[in-house]
DNA sequence: TCCCGAATTAGAATAATTCCAATTTGGGCT
DNA sequence: AGCCCAAATTGGAATTATTCTAATTCGGGA
């Protein structure tokens, strides 16, 4: 069972060269650095503008290839909204996302303290979840 | 505030010309009959094949432009999980989906009689939620 | 029946992502 | 320090889901 505990995410910057048993590249730690140093939910293609700026030969592809070592290593989430292209958060504390439908801004939402899927889920008994991703959208009150 | 309230679906079957404001054409009624007839979450492709069966001049188009429209008009709700192509379902009782990594299969599954958003997320206060999508992935247990 | 806006259609276009094949990199071993 | 080799990077092509476009068809109301 998937746990909403409150973890608090890294410090930004210095990254060691191993991480997580994932080899720390340059271009790993180019994209890595630029999802903590702004943390709006960029997508592949706003993190590609953002590495270029200090990187200028990294590719798009290998963004990609980053994201996807970064995601599956834990060090990042990745965050989807309906068929939007997908954004990238390195927040690892258990949060969901809630988008702003006046400005598009994506919020981290956390969970209340202490609940559990079993809490406010019929879960089919003897489930294992792996993998747990809550999405809203609407408008911040007034 | 969206309600988790516990609705249950029309019966399937038998739709008058004009469904919550819709014009219920032979390709929408298709579509539609479609996915209550078989209710395992196909993608725009698997309705395409399947129409296609009683109605072989519907187009993939077709197929998208009712598949948005019956959305649009809350009568059939898009469901996704990360990329992968959206799938369609007519269980319009507030619900979420899980879907079983072993065999790929999407089970709907229910929140608890009475639970509230609030009770477990920490919304900003002032937000209006228009829009929530819970996608679980995991296996059922041996 | 005629008209007209809406719906359907086939095919082209788009956008995000993945794949591919060639090159580069860098850690470990000598 | 230099070599080796697997892994990572790269640019470009390919893929896939979806949307767009422009032409045709449909069907409800006058």
């Amino acid at each position: 069972m998937i746990s909403l505990d409150h973890h608090s995410s890294p410090a930004p910057e210095e990254f060691p060269s191993e991480l997580e048993g994932l080899r720390m590249t340059k271009q790993r730690r180019e994209v890595l650095s630029v999802l903590m140093g702004n943390r709006d939910h960029p997508t592949a293609n706003d993190v590609f503008t953002r590495s270029k700026e200090r990187m200028p030969t990294i590719s798009l592809a290998t963004v990609y290839n980053c994201l996807e070592a970064l995601v599956s290593h834990h060090l990042v989430k990745q965050v989807n909204f309906e068929r939007e292209s997908s954004r990238y958060c390195p927040n690892l504390a258990d949060h969901c996302h809630f988008q702003d439908e006046k400005t598009g801004t994506i919020h981290d939402v956390v969970f209340k303290k202490g609940v559990k899927l079993e809490d406010f889920l019929e879960l089919p008994q003897g489930t294992e979840i792996s993998h747990l991703e809550i999405s809203l959208k609407g408008r911040i009150g007034n």
